[in-house]
DNA sequence: AAAACGTGGCG
DNA sequence: TCGCCAAGTTT
């Protein structure tokens, strides 16, 4: 019937072109290893390509299988994921990994729905894994298929109400075999071809068929709403040395923001502009001449630098030497401390 | 269901 | 420069 030669059609065209044009990815093997399709789902949840290479390089280095990943002492995941952001992942991929490790044998779930009973593991990055590692015919419905859907069909709906749209459609173009190919070969046209700003059009195996393209309204879509400006917090952050040498640390609990990674003791983060400066004890402080900026999900961050030598260990911190400073779980805002400080 | 949750690169 | 964006999940 005519719906499945659409079907048909569309992921012959897509795994054709993808089996002469798939990227080269340190996570694609000719056997799935479903360990390492799942900690790249995992961190490529909202990250680019780029970004992960060389964390998924060292977490595989560092950690062979689930089992080696569950042994390990959680500090030193949050460490080796330190930089990568949105750091519940990295505690849910911890917990994750006991639970595999601790529970199934070792062994993920070979269906969807028992994968998304895992912490970290959602809609998406089950059906990822199912149909990647698993070969089951699962829709993995990302930020590149919902590009590639709405122009396919130039659905003019904005996102997020076209969701439900999309999925329908993704769902009915899932080939009952290479289901795993086709999901990675629609992220790869995603990333590659049908790109968000100047779409390749040209070279596009789907071209002929597509309804954004005919319509000359591809680029215009998918459309989504526009983002409210963010607003901006600032604080005072505290540079403390001790005699020899050594610099005051704490770890943040283990939720919310930065949850469970190692900061330097700071104010609170106020939404007030120009907060007076508090010294957090007695001792001779010093203004670092520049500030720090850094931008989070949703706001603006600038921090006054404060340094001063002391040798008391207060504020519930710990003293860490300078050379250690670099294997501790910092996140990027913490680097552009040290940065500003050792400028 | 809307908001929280990081970071770096690019046009 | 700065808004947008990248293989989303959790609460």
């Amino acid at each position: 019937m005519a719906e499945q030669g659409l079907q048909t059609d569309f992921s012959d065209k897509l795994l054709v072109w993808y089996d002469a044009n798939a990227r080269e990815l340190p996570w694609r093997m000719k056997t799935p290893d479903p360990y390492k399709t799942w900690l790249s789902e995992i961190m490529l949840q909202q990250t680019t390509v780029a970004a992960v290479k060389d964390y998924f390089l060292k977490f595989v280095s560092l950690w062979p299988t689930i089992d080696d990943l569950a042994a390990a002492a959680t500090e030193d995941v949050m460490r080796a994921w330190a930089g990568l952001g949105y750091y519940a992942r990295a505690r849910n991929l911890h917990a994750c990994a006991k639970i595999v490790a601790g529970e199934l044998d070792g062994f993920f779930p070979a269906s969807m729905e028992e994968l998304q009973k895992l912490p970290g593991i959602g809609p998406y990055t089950s059906a990822a894994i199912a149909a990647i590692a698993f070969d089951i015919p699962a829709a993995a419905i990302d930020g590149n298929v919902d590009r590639v859907i709405s122009r396919y069909y130039a659905i003019e709906e904005p996102l997020p109400q076209s969701k439900p749209r999309i999925r329908t459609e993704a769902t009915k173009l899932v080939p009952q075999k290479r289901s795993g190919d086709f999901a990675q070969a629609l992220m790869d046209l995603g990333a590659t071809i049908c790109t968000p700003k100047s779409p390749s059009c040209d070279i596009c195996p789907l071209t002929d068929e597509c309804s954004g393209r005919i319509r000359g309204m591809a680029t215009a879509l998918p459309r989504k709403a526009k983002k409210e400006k963010l607003p901006s917090r600032f604080g005072h952050i505290y540079w403390i040395e001790n005699s020899k040498g050594e610099v005051l640390v704490r770890t943040r609990a283990n939720k919310g923001l930065l949850g469970g990674m190692t900061e330097f003791p700071s104010s609170d983060w106020l939404r007030a502009k120009r907060p007076e400066f508090e010294a957090p004890f007695e001792s001779e402080w010093k203004k670092q001449s520049s500030l720090v900026e850094h931008t989070f999900t949703h706001f603006h961050l600038e921090l006054t630098v404060w340094k001063t030598r002391n040798d008391s260990t207060q504020l519930a911190c710990r003293f860490v030497g300078r050379e250690q400073l670099s294997d501790e779980a910092l996140p990027s805002v913490m680097r552009k401390v040290i940065g500003v400080v050792l400028d």
